[in-house]
This record gives C-alpha cells, structure tokens and sequence, in this order.
DNA sequence: ACGGCGATCTGGACTTTGTCTAATATCCGG
DNA sequence: CCGGATATTAGACAAAGTCCAGATCGCCGT
C-alpha cells in the first residue's frame, strides 16, 4: 500500500478527520515518509513550492492528529517535538550527535517488574528512548 | 547525610567543580529537595529573596553539573527540561495533566531484548518513561 | 595590602518553538 | 444561492534557552 494523496483522505476519514487539502498534505508528509519529523520541517516540506500552509495551521493540524490518534509525539529533544506516523507499539533510538531518531520493534522487547500505579491513574503510554553517541 | 550548603562544596568539588557561590546554591536547591526541578524553578527558589544569581548563570551552571555527571537531564515535557539530582539509574513516572514527575526504582525493572546497537555507537543512558493520567 | 589574571557572573539582546486571536475563506445542506 | 459551522491565515505574543561583551570575583605572588 503506498501513501498517495488519494489515500490519505481516506485514512483521516478513518480517524474521523475532515480532509481538508492542508490536511491531506501534512499527512502525506508523514506517511510517505514515514519518518519521525518536527513541525518545522513539515512546514519546510509542505510549503517547498510556495507558502501554502501557514504555521497555525501546521501546529492545529499535528495537534488534531495527535488526539486523533493518527500520529505519535516523540519527546527526546528538549529544543523540539518529533511527530511519528507509526503508531503501532513501538521505541525509539536517538543518536545524540546527529539528532537522528529511529523505530525499534516492540516486538522483541520486555519490560517487566514496573511497579504498580498510583490509584486512579491509567498508563497513557511507556516511551523507552535508548540514546546513544558515537564511540570516542 | 544532609544536604547543607558546606557539603554542597565539597561534593561540586569531587565532581571537579569549582566551587563558587552561585553553585553552591543551585546545587543546594536540587540535592536539599531531592526533586526533579526545571531551569525556572532553580531560578525562582535561588533568587527568593533578592534577586542573586542570573538566568545566564543557572543555565550555564546546570549544563555544567550535566556535563560534570552531578545531575541528570529528564526529558519528558515539550516545553521544559528537568533537571533530576538523582544519577543512579532509575526511570520515571510522569502524570501528564499534574505535570507531576516521580522516580521509578531501576532495582527491580528488567528490559530484556533490546536489539544490537549500530556499530561505533556505545550507549549515553536508556530512559523509560511511563505516563499516566488520571481516569476518566 | 596591592596588582594582576584567569575564571566566573551578569544584563540584555536575540533566537526558536510554539500559542493565540480576530478576521477571512471554504464547505455543505437546504 | 444563503447561512452557519468549520478551517485557515497573518501576525502579535509568550516562554525557554543561547550568546556576548563587559564587569567582578577570588586568589596568587610580592
């Protein structure tokens, strides 16, 4: 399946999102890329022809598919946000030096003897981050 | 032991730290409390009285203690990093609508499967973050 | 006590990320 | 084609953090 523009009204149809043209441009810049991106360069991407999208409605939009559940947020740099189209479960790898961030697969992984709750809490989400450098 | 001011001195020292006034107290201000503080609040606490100590310098002065391995950086809200005194390993315990940011014993937590690290790269810290809100 | 010097601190301008608002544009059902 | 709801926009604004050139501190040798 490839993440055509057609596709992409489909898909935030599916998430119960008006597909507006800005809409379904922001999404293609996720999904065909299916990278992790911060708002400022979905602003880059979608705006390279001409100013077409305007800030607001960049952050509007990425906010609106957060709650939507079409994205993720991935916090691992304190100067920026990285919105991640793959929602499935899943972590992250982030080289330090290079700010490059990538999946890993949940699959493999166990996380075991977390302590319990604190009563009336429901867990949103576990983000394990393994940040790593380049040897010295 | 306590956390005064007089040991503060000599644990920057041990830590190849000159030092001075300024650090004594922002130290002070994390070890005391044993919280997880951002830039801000070490700003609002250092500077009760008179103002003292410049937002220059306790930026500076907290990049200093990261680098120095006196302090941890946390890493879990988008608008502001934590800084935690706490450098055994251990993970946290975020509760988003509180903001509220809590210590997770590393004892008895195992994460098992993570794949290989890319070649040249060696590990900087692995964070597990597990948030949670409040039930609907 | 004094001068000097490196290390440290400071105010304030600046940058970046993100939010807000009020006005405008678009879409859709009837 | 009209009206209302929904979406978009420019630009002002806010908050966190960085940067720099000048002032200050603390300490050493004399």
């Amino acid at each position: 399946m490839h993440y055509t523009r057609d596709n992409m009204a489909g898909l935030l149809r599916s998430h119960d999102i008006n597909p507006t043209h800005q809409r379904i441009e922001i999404a293609h810049a996720l999904f065909s890329r299916q990278e992790h991106l911060s708002a400022d360069q979905v602003m880059a991407i979608v705006n390279t022809r001409h100013s077409e999208t305007s800030k607001a409605t960049v952050y509007n939009t990425l906010k609106l598919f957060l709650e939507k559940g079409l994205v993720r947020e991935v916090i691992v740099d304190p100067s920026k946000v990285f919105f991640d189209p793959n929602t499935s479960p899943h972590h992250h790898l982030y080289e330090v030096d290079s700010g490059k961030l990538s999946d890993i697969d949940a699959e493999h992984v166990q996380i075991s003897g977390l302590p319990p709750l604190p009563p009336g809490m429901v867990t949103e989400g576990i983000d394990l981050i393994v940040r790593v450098r380049r040897k010295a």
